[in-house]
DNA sequence: CGACTTTGACCTGCGC
DNA sequence: GCGCAGGTCAAAGTCG
């Protein structure tokens, strides 16, 4: 707060435009004199002034009125301590009488002023409901729409380079889902229990080895009481990571996405320097990656996305961010706690990809939970062919809905001979159960177990990947169809070599291939 | 001139 | 507490 002292050694606090440091010109020192009296009067003005341009801050409007309060009290008491001045031959009765009818005239038209924001902020608010529940319509029927049209039978055959718009769910909704989840987090527990139960007594020792200290710090602080488990539920699904390998000599993999590079480190054990890029499409959007090639073959391009977009995107975007989402999800259901311990995250890799062990695996040993799909070997191109003619509806759907299913699948009605709603209810495993309002654990078990028979999954996965990648128009990952899926992943290369700073070369790995 | 990249400095978490 | 490594910031430089 400014302070100024005047020429009679009175401090006046000079008002300020902030709702939070409004302030009187009152004398302190309990005398007020008609200047001081026409000081406040224009401080009213100026204060109506000012309001009238935040007409939709009720808070600043609530805050003024009780500074006027306070002022009127001030005002009041200095006066009442100033019986024995008369001024001008005025009445002193009179005096407070017209002093108090101003200050209460602008008293009432500040109420009525801020009876006025209060109805507009309700209107506001209603617009924005209205603005989200249209918003989430629309989505849904673009969705029904697309999902229409990748039944069709294919024609070309390839089901389409393009990755359809199947929508971004609303935030607000996502919000609501996130809220709902502590309340049905009881049910979440059962459910993944119920699944758990069998197979985790099927983990090896290495297996089991990969629960790291990160997933049980997360447990603990979930067994601390609800609001935690919100706390970290946002935290997981924030921190967790989605590794992609593949065969690129393009310096980023096209995903749709506007990045802008904000930094780039030389990395621990990597001759390659590591960029770090973040999505600019929206701003105060929270998704970043990662892009590092990879130490022991350069032709290796691994991109690490962390994050949930925050705004619409482009079709081809949808795809990358989807799988990212889904995955990330699909790590927070398995760091939820069991009744028998700490859940083995690659229980979740083997029941999603069940069939090869191949292409994706998900490890918590890292500093953050991380899915990797290794994409530097895919199938066969007659093979890929196949798989697009065959399940060319499949495609795009793997991709697409995750993130859509995350706020608003609700249980199985989705047709379960739709690949892609399978997928949908497993990556999105938490959502799943959470919303799922019926006893149909076992179904989803059931669905589980039968996408694990289905072996064309994992190469249809892959090939749904590389055609992101290559179809950037940047990246090669068409150039490579020679390759079968393969699996092996590894986490962020913390193989205990230094890391030192090289700044100046810090792009040679990129321009050199 | 705005958007983007580069790059040295800084911050933070973690292990010893 | 210290040093290391990962991650981020922000000023300066570059580009279209």
């Amino acid at each position: 707060m400014d302070a100024e002292a005047d020429s009679a050694g009175n401090t006046t606090a000079s008002s300020s435009h902030s709702p939070t440091t409004i302030q009187f010109p009152v004398n302190l020192t309990g005398t007020a004199s008609d200047d001081q009296n026409k000081q406040m009067m224009d401080f009213f003005a100026d204060r109506k002034d000012v309001d009238e341009q935040s007409k939709f801050d009720c808070d600043t409007s609530d805050h003024l009125h009780r500074n006027i309060n306070t002022g009127l009290h001030l005002l009041t008491r200095s006066t009442s301590n100033d019986h024995s001045v008369s001024d001008d031959g005025m009445s002193l009765t009179n005096s407070k009488r017209t002093k108090n009818e101003v200050i209460h005239h602008y008293i009432q038209q500040l109420e009525e002023e801020k009876s006025e924001n209060q109805r507009l902020k309700q209107e506001l608010n209603q617009a924005n409901l209205n603005y989200n529940t249209l918003l989430t319509k629309v989505i849904r029927q673009k969705q029904e729409k697309n999902l229409d049209e990748y039944r069709k039978p294919n024609i070309d055959g390839g089901g389409g380079g393009e990755i359809p718009f199947i929508g971004l769910a609303d935030p607000t909704t996502v919000e609501t889902d996130e809220n709902s989840r502590s309340s049905s987090d009881e049910l979440h527990r059962k459910s993944i229990n119920n699944i758990i139960g069998k197979d985790q007594r099927e983990e090896s020792p290495e297996q089991a080895l990969i629960c790291s200290n990160k997933v049980m710090r997360l447990n603990d602080l979930k067994n601390d009481g609800d609001c935690n488990i919100d706390q970290a539920t946002e935290a997981t699904i924030r921190k967790a990571r989605v590794s992609v390998r593949a065969r690129s000599e393009a310096p980023m993999i096209t995903d749709g996405c506007q990045w802008r590079k904000y930094g780039q480190k030389m990395a621990k054990g990597n001759p390659c320097p590591r960029a770090y890029y973040r999505c600019t499409m929206a701003v105060g959007c929270p998704v970043r990656k990662q892009v590092q090639r990879c130490a022991e073959d350069r032709t290796i391009l691994i991109t690490t996305y962390e994050g949930n977009h925050n705004h619409p995107l482009p079709p081809a975007a949808m795809a990358m961010s989807s799988t990212t989402s889904s995955a990330a999800r699909m790590l927070l259901s398995g760091s939820m706690p069991s009744s028998d311990g700490i859940i083995n995250p690659n229980f979740l890799a083997r029941t999603l990809l069940p069939c090869s062990s191949n292409i994706a695996t998900i490890s918590a040993s890292a500093p953050f939970p991380t899915v990797t799909l290794d994409l530097t070997q895919s199938p066969p191109l007659g093979q890929q062919q196949n798989f697009a003619g065959q399940n060319g509806a499949l495609l795009p759907q793997i991709f697409g809905q995750g993130l859509y299913n995350q706020s608003k699948f609700s249980g199985l009605q989705l047709s379960q001979d739709t690949a892609a709603g399978i997928i949908s209810q497993i990556g999105d495993l938490s959502s799943l159960q959470l919303h799922n309002q019926e006893p149909s654990h076992t179904a989803l078990a059931d669905t589980v177990t039968a996408l694990a028979t289905n072996p064309n999954f994992t190469a249809a996965l892959a090939v749904a990947i590389s055609s992101i990648i290559g179809g950037g128009g940047g990246s090669d990952g068409g150039s490579h169809p020679n390759t079968a899926v393969n699996t092996t992943t590894t986490y962020n290369n913390n193989n205990g070599s230094v890391a030192t700073r090289n700044n100046k070369d810090s792009n040679s790995c990129f321009r050199g291939n």
